[in-house]
DNA sequence: CTTACTAAGATGTATGGTGAATATATGGGG
DNA sequence: CCCCATATATTCACCATACATCTTAGTAAG
């Protein structure tokens, strides 16, 4: 029998499946600040609560593809640097039914975050507080505006804490800071993102040496305006961005 | 209606869903290559390739269980040092239905990885030969004990690729070396680790000081025997070992 | 017009890690 | 007893980084 023969014949067999879905962490820096946007459950299981934009994966969609169609149902946006973080397989984690979820996250710049709430009014966005230090890992605690605690749905705070240990470990050896910037970006606020997101204060004159001497910036020549003191050069990122998995 | 009676009359209805299993990459530093364990396909389709040890999900199961599982089935071991990997979900990646498929990988001393073989015949050792340098990425090959290519099935060399490169990634700041090398190793045994998966020569009085600097590694005041030179001392990895993310 | 202030950007110095070379220790075998 | 191969220790030069300080460029107040 050749193989073309036997996939013809081929019966997928009916044992029980999990569903598996896509969890969508969108992240950015806010105000000096980690941030993601959430969604509050306006129905059971947790209702009340804050969960992440999700959605389940279709029988002919790939993973990253079903990331996608998330990103732009749920948050109206393309074109983000998205990347697979982790996949929460444990049998309770939802208590509808067995779920596997495929947890992505997207960075974007704060400009472009700022749009996606006001195109999509139902997200809501949380400030990230990381309770533990360096590379410890664990799940974190998202607030509002307001400073209320936003209690999360499922595994949900996990699935953050993933997501900010990733993004810390990657931060000095992948692009991954110049995808939550704009175009164009002055030292000082690539030293804004790194600090947001490692949660400590870091030498300015040692960043910016070990910034310029990667190789990655380009200097423009412009600089910024509105300041009411000397204003800094403006980089971008050389195009080679987000190549490291 | 509280959440209890929500749940009471949940359907989880009747989409289609994709089958979800685990792939195990069993790894090992064998003669100072970097080394896997495979089974050959009997099976169409990928007939007569050669596929790491998997297996379904089973809707009552974790994933991380699941993974545990397979070890013990397919290679009767239980112990090792098992880690989630990446998520692999593109539509048509098996032929013969959809299969989104999540790969751990384990790491294995060398003595129980020629146990493994011994306990279960079926299991092929194979060396595995990474064509990109450094932090590159992409597809790995394998090839037999004599140097025959051993055609993989499925998108397995993509998998083993990532392992790879997973595990060079995380040499030098966790202790995957450590799960690599029996109880009791000298500190030779312990660079020709390190050398084989990141596939390059090492200073050998650097590494000596950085990995004593670690403070991970705790003299026993032994010597290895059977040397006809100057026996190494015997070091053991103080039990800490396995923390980071 | 001068001066104060703020932050950008540059320079200098100490420190710690890394690599190469070299020296010493230790066991087995002739 | 000497020789050999390898482990282990020591030394020094070098480079990257952190920290402190200094200079520069712009605004704004007096």
């Amino acid at each position: 029998m050749t193989e073309a023969e036997f996939l013809e014949g081929y019966d997928p067999g009916v044992h029980e499946r999990p569903s598996v879905a896509v969890d969508l962490i969108l992240m950015s820096v806010v105000g000096g600040r980690p941030a993601a946007l959430l969604l509050r459950r306006d129905e059971h299981p947790h209702l009340g609560r804050w969960a992440l934009p999700g959605g389940f994966v279709a029988i002919d969609e790939s993973l990253d593809a079903a990331a996608r169609r998330v990103l732009g149902a749920k948050a109206r946006m393309t074109d983000a640097y998205v990347e697979q973080l982790y996949t929460f397989g444990a049998v309770d984690r939802d208590p509808r039914t067995r779920i596997v979820s495929v947890a992505y996250f997207a960075l974007l710049p704060a400009a472009r975050f700022a749009a996606a709430l006001k195109g999509a009014p139902e997200l809501t966005l949380a400030e990230l507080v990381v309770p533990w230090p360096g590379e410890t890992g664990g799940p974190v605690e998202a607030r509002s505006a307001d400073g209320d605690a936003l209690p999360l749905a499922f595994d949900h705070a996990e699935m953050l804490g993933l997501a900010m240990l990733r993004l810390r470990g990657k931060l000095d050896y992948s692009g991954v800071a110049f995808a939550l910037l704009p175009e164009l970006f002055t030292l000082r606020a690539l030293q804004d993102v790194h600090e947001a997101i490692l949660g400590v204060r870091l030498n300015k004159p040692a960043f910016r040496r070990r910034m310029l001497d990667t190789g990655r910036l380009e200097a423009t020549g412009e600089r910024e305006t509105g300041a009411s003191f000397r204003p800094a050069e403006l980089f971008r990122c050389r195009k080679t961005m987000p190549e490291q998995e």
